[in-house]
DNA sequence: GATGAATGAGCGTTCATTCAT
DNA sequence: GATGAATGAACGCTCATTCAT
């Protein structure tokens, strides 16, 4: 019976949800130290003493912010469990390109800025559901599809899956940085294929059974 | 002789380098925002107007950073030419973790803000002298290391030299962003050296001759 | 109805109201640039980031002086239409130069000082309602006064109104800065009596009719 | 026998020069407040530190400074002793604004934001060799022509020398204003002599002789 | 006499936070 | 619950001035 809700909580919820919608706008634009408080309250229309109705400190609302719905993509490689290992990861690649592709390169700048520290975040979370970072979500992403992999015996025990899956996300993120310090340049060159084969199916290659 | 310093220009060179000093301690320790001139300049024991006597802006102490210290390598791989390819590539790989462990988590997420353009940075040049920025530097000096090896033998010469280079840096990116993100914990766990066996190797292994 | 204003409304116009009259007082003795926003907080009894509740830049502050306070006059020639034409053009100097002395010379230097170029100012227009400089408004001010006695038959419709609206006004900036200059000296002791007897008169003198 | 300088003092009256010549350019180019101690000096070629050898503070080069060549012409009424009274304070406001137009608006406009105050101008002096404000010595220079004229007999004993110097000063300087804050518009449209005409004559005419 | 490194008070401005309404 | 006026510490930065060399 939690769902008993006064009119007013109702209005309050609202009005929650308002200023993390402002906050998480503004802040995936400048970055969390260059959005101020008020900024954040005259774009959601409210008074700026309301914020602190809801947070206690600005930093507060860091820790609600989901992750913005650029770069969301784990579960594509989840969903398709019956391909073979590499085709799988493959894929897995190719989304995470097509993914920041979409946003763009200045949304990816922000993006990074915004997440070069080990920051838990809301709506993004561990096997025990527990809060964790972007970084350390996508690379257990990759660490379980590579358990399947040994598990399926489509890759043998003696696979190192700690160290191959953060290599393989140094990699990925690697071109992702790469995208934009060149302006773009890069990746547009270097088909996802190209990396496929190049890099992917080499570093595996040594744990293929047989 | 260009050396003849009286004793005036020997002490400011003095102060120069204890305000850099406090500045990459302090920023090494908080972040660059999170430090203000003042507490650089005290922790320096000095006046704060005298930071303006080195540097016109609070930034400019930043470039001078990185510019003098973190992350300059790419010498140290042209000083080693008898060695072969894969030992040349691990070395160059190792410096370059090492460059930017030396410097610190809150320098190197600093660095990759500010870099996330293609922004050409002074003292970083082309073969043709004209500025150029940090990570095409990088991709040019692994371009050179491999088109080296071709030349010499160590490598075929269908190897693909563009790509290769490419990709390795991004790898190379890739570690340092995944340090930063995972604070700290990523490359301590992972030797270089096992990066060296699980990738390097296996990457440019297709193109060894015979 | 627009009057209902609540209680805290009223006491926000009371503080802009405290943080002007600081202003005005210490502008006039100090002149703009040597009074600082703390200065002018303090003296106001208010807290110095209050100053930027009310107003955006030190510069506005100025600004609202000008506009409110110190020269705001062409209203008082217009109230008068019945008047003959001379003594409507005495009363017009006359209360000009009541105007600028009310100010303080300090607020007068300023005055001139922000407006050597011909700068459109908010709530000044001419006709059209376009806005313009102070200085375009106060002639035509004048001319209108001018024509407005030609149309009537107080002067001949052989005045060169144009010529003589512009030399009234030039007449008249030329006592605003000459009182400047003068340190005060001079429009004391010329009374402004005397400026219509000797010039003003005379000037006219060869439009009246008959 | 005042003239036996060493050496040294030779070099250092050059030195002294050199400030006031770059402090008077630059004061003259962005306002006194507006030049900083260092451009001063960097503008001389001299090191920063001289500049208290010769003043003890910033302010005291003000008053050494002369006035600029901007403005200077009240001898050439003095020259030309033998005109009748009229012509020769036409020739005088003619030249004065001659004189203006040729140093062009910005200068004036510099030149006027510069002279606000009643500042002595070391260069320029009245009769006892006491330095005065350029604006009282043009005041000055006004009277004695039309002391002059009551003396020959060109003028009446009656005449109102005083006020009369004062407000023909005054339309002077209002016309200067008239024409920086008109972006010279003003001055351009309204020929010389038609002031002459218009209000020279008119308010001396009561005093001509019989 | 000439220098320029060093200084620190002061500037205009921002902003997270408080609290009476 | 919502508000916005009030606050004051802190910021980056300027600059007249001092003084050891």
């Amino acid at each position: 019976m939690e769902k008993k809700l006064t009119r007013r909580q109702v209005a309050a919820q609202e009005t929650r949800k308002k200023i993390l919608g402002s906050a998480r706008k503004l802040i995936a634009q400048k970055g969390f130290e260059m959005v101020s408080v008020d900024e954040i309250m005259e774009d959601a229309g409210l008074g700026k003493g309301t914020f602190y109705t809801y947070f206690r400190r600005k930093e507060d609302v860091l820790q609600e912010l989901n992750q913005t719905d650029f770069f969301r993509l784990a579960e594509t490689v989840n969903a398709m469990a019956e391909q073979d290992i590499v085709a799988r990861l493959e894929h897995y690649c190719r989304e995470f390109m097509k993914c920041i592709e979409r946003g763009g390169i200045p949304l990816c700048r922000q993006w990074i800025r915004n997440n070069l520290s080990d920051i838990a975040m809301a709506g993004i979370a561990d096997a025990d559901g527990s809060p964790i970072s972007k970084y350390r979500y996508d690379c257990q992403a990759l660490h379980a599809v590579l358990a399947e992999g040994v598990r399926s015996g489509l890759l043998i025990p003696a696979t190192p899956v700690e160290d191959l899956s953060l290599l393989i996300n140094a990699e990925l993120y690697g071109l992702m940085i790469a995208w934009c310090m060149s302006d773009g340049r890069v990746v547009g060159s270097l088909e996802t294929g190209r990396f496929a084969d190049l890099v992917l199916r080499r570093i595996l290659e040594p744990y293929f059974p047989g």
